[in-house]
DNA sequence: CCCGTGATGACAGTTGCTGACATGACCCTA
DNA sequence: TAGGGTCATGTCAGCAACTGTCATCACGGG
């Protein structure tokens, strides 16, 4: 027997979200969470860097994926056909089902600070992109502009998604966008 | 005579810049600021949300500006031709010098709370774009991904601007990348 | 001349977050 | 098998951000 029991990072997280449901964000405190995940405030700072971090935990892999697409892409492919590759790669690798997905955006979308974090997750994403881009030798600032583009598709079309009512696969609707975005640019 | 100084909120701003620029923004805290504007941490919190939001007191202007270009623009305009004219709006309003503006740059990438809120802002002028395309008739997802590429350019626009060895005007520099968006979207 | 208004002060309280140190089960090695 | 190092957690003290509430008092209108 260990000393403790296992996957302390899960129990946080899993508590965090039931709170957030029950009773909303604002009203829960980290040491509730700490407290029904059966550990303490201090543990609580130990796994996430601060409150909001524990709605983010799953970029990480988000972002390897893209990178393994990007990097596995033809590279004489145009930057903008690489990103497209890149985000609808992605796309298929986030399989969450839509009501979950649903929940959490809606404890996002109530607070101002969940928004926030939200919002620089998806920077982080875009400023990797665009390095990777770089290591393509795509120039500035065609690499910044594609990124910034992909990564406002893959946003649009995740939002799309959570409210179809075809209930299409995100990876469809996506791919929807990056037609959309070339008729736009050019003036439709 | 008045009870107080006049101009509270211009003195908390302008002594918040001062020691933010002295000893950093995490080395500074709400007393420091209020004490140096002959204030206390309660008036502080009265004029600004937090205490990032000090950094923040510009945008309100720019907002109004942006929607004043779109809504004079012909309606016959494509919904991007329509976002250009908006954000070259902007870009020829925001009459900041460089130097200033740098400052202000370097103390919010220092910070990532700063640069959150500095998304949040760039995502509130996006969601008003984007609300402004809809009362011209732009549907959906054309009038996101127009304003989302709008302000894309801008914002990389304004970094390059900053940087700009040739010291260009920033409505210039946004101009050219209104060029080349056109470019990397179609596939060169 | 009094009274409402509005900006500010004073003060107490909650919560997010951090640093420093203690604990004890586990593992490796002599 | 004893001893020592490691690592996840607990404990505790403390700061700084932010909020609610009530008091103050110049100013302007009636």
């Amino acid at each position: 027997m260990s000393r403790w029991s296992p996957d302390a990072r899960g129990r946080l997280e899993q508590a965090a979200y039931e709170l957030f449901l029950e009773r909303g964000y604002d009203q829960t405190t980290v040491v509730d969470i700490a407290t029904r995940a059966g550990l303490t405030e201090r543990t609580f700072f130990r796994h996430y860097a601060d409150k909001r971090e524990v709605l983010f935990g799953g970029v990480g892999p988000l972002q390897d994926e893209m990178l393994r697409a990007l990097i596995e892409a033809p590279p004489a492919l145009p930057a903008f056909a690489a990103v497209q590759i890149a985000v609808e790669a992605v796309a298929s690798f986030l399989r969450v089902q839509r009501a979950l997905a649903r929940e959490r955006q809606q404890i996002i979308e109530d607070h101002a600070d969940l928004q926030e974090r939200a919002l620089i997750k998806r920077a982080t994403l875009t400023a990797t992109l665009t390095q990777a881009l770089h290591e393509r030798g795509v120039p500035e600032p065609a690499a910044s502009l594609a990124a910034d583009l992909g990564m406002a598709v893959f946003h649009i079309g995740f939002e799309r998604w959570l409210r179809d009512p075809a209930g299409r696969e995100l990876v469809a609707v996506v791919a929807e966008g990056f037609d959309q975005v070339k008729a736009v640019a050019s003036g439709a």
